[in-house]
DNA sequence: CTGTATCCGATAAGATACTG
DNA sequence: CAGTATCTTATCGGATACAG
């Protein structure tokens, strides 16, 4: 839940309206997300296979990231309710797909053209 | 000053190890951040235009936005010296040019193929 | 197995006052 | 004009314990 504390929240408000950019920047700086997307991209399609990749997220961080990206329709969640225990899989929309490849650009740009100082 | 708080610290370090996107993606979430950059871009060079231009963002935080921007090397800052008051001029360098391009072409996928919740 | 609820410390943003 | 210093508050990540 977001405070109305002002200009804290009306900045944020005001950016987020002025271009999409802002919105999209600031649900990829959540620590772990691109990794949970890139992750899924590769294959890994359940919880524990999620987990075993990103072998440091913890459990309410990973649920936490596979809800945001749900809410934001970038992977669609499955649950195979028949089977005891109950399976999960998650896989990426059209959309996630092509934000992977975005952010691959991205990664290129980071590696090979920026200078990190320190 | 950054704590080495354990879990915390360690798991930003391995992450900006992973890819360097984590890196490039943490400094991009600083809010305001890329108004300034595309401030700069579409001509502004002043530490009072783009205070105008972008109009609710604070001294201290146009002040340190453009230091971080310059430590990053994605802007130079050229001060005039012989001239009272000091003239302060800021422009991209290629790598900052390079970069307002990508987070373009993310700003038209934000606004044209992303959906946001609520 | 796949999550949820609650708490706490660390970081980031902004307000205000001040400086060469 | 172009910043710097200090303080307060908000938000985020992670630990722990628990649930369907």
């Amino acid at each position: 839940m977001r405070k109305i504390s002002s200009t804290n929240y009306h900045n944020q408000t005001f950016l987020e309206e002025k271009c999409a950019l802002n919105e999209l920047i600031h649900l990829l700086s959540k620590r772990w997300l691109t990794e949970v997307l890139f992750s899924i991209e590769e294959g890994n399609s359940r919880f524990s296979t999620l987990k075993e990749d990103l072998k440091y997220i913890s459990d309410n961080i990973l649920a936490d990231r596979l809800k945001l990206l749900e809410q934001y329709k970038l992977i669609v969640r499955n649950s195979h309710l028949g089977e005891i225990p109950v399976r999960v899989e998650y896989s990426l929309t059209e959309t996630g797909l092509r934000l992977s490849e975005l952010l691959d650009g991205l990664c290129q740009f980071s590696e090979k053209e920026m200078e990190f100082p320190g």
